[in-house]
DNA sequence: TAGGCCATCTGGTCCT
DNA sequence: AGGACCAGATGGCCTA
């Protein structure tokens, strides 16, 4: 007795369904839409926990009153910065530990650290303050103006 | 009103 | 296939 064939085989072999060929165009374009959608809140969601680290970011630096909220560039440029002269900070009391009371340069670091922007200005290359800025520092330009008459400016990256 | 900043959408690319 | 990431486009809001 012939049995009958399945439409899915041909010749012994499976027949490959395409998935194409099994939807119809409107199935397949409110496919679409719905990954689409999808794609859209993962992206929002995904630009919301950036925003949600930048803001922490924000949190960590030295503030500059809710009026003067730094963008996202500045946040990113001012932090960039801060680490740095924390960085210096530390390599001076370092340096200077061995002359000095360890106890009061490291009180000076924390004060210079925790009062922030202003005390910057005291680390940049032209500063009187005395310290050799490493080669590579010397790419960036790390002046900050902290007039408070003009509007905040980090420093530039070209 | 121009320009800056931002959120969101979108399509492309890469990776798992 | 689907998710993550990215960059460009777009439109809204705000300020000088």
């Amino acid at each position: 007795m012939e049995t009958e064939r399945s439409p899915d085989k041909e010749n012994g072999r499976k027949k490959r369904r395409s998935s194409k060929a099994t939807k119809s165009p409107s199935v397949v374009q409110k496919l679409k839409k719905i990954r689409r959608v999808k794609a859209n809140d993962r992206e929002r969601n995904r630009m919301h926990n950036l925003n949600g680290a930048l803001e922490t970011l924000r949190d960590r630096l030295p503030q500059f009153g809710e009026e003067n909220k730094l963008t996202k560039i500045e946040t990113l440029r001012f932090a960039h910065n801060y680490i740095w002269a924390l960085s210096e900070t530390l390599r001076m009391v370092q340096n200077q530990q061995l002359q000095m009371d360890g106890q009061k340069n490291l009180q000076l670091a924390a004060s210079l650290a925790l009062q922030g922007p202003k005390n910057i200005n005291k680390l940049t290359p032209n500063s009187p303050c005395s310290y050799s800025p490493q080669p590579q520092l010397q790419d960036y330009n790390y002046s900050f103006n902290f007039d408070c008459q003009q509007q905040y400016h980090p420093y530039h990256l070209e």
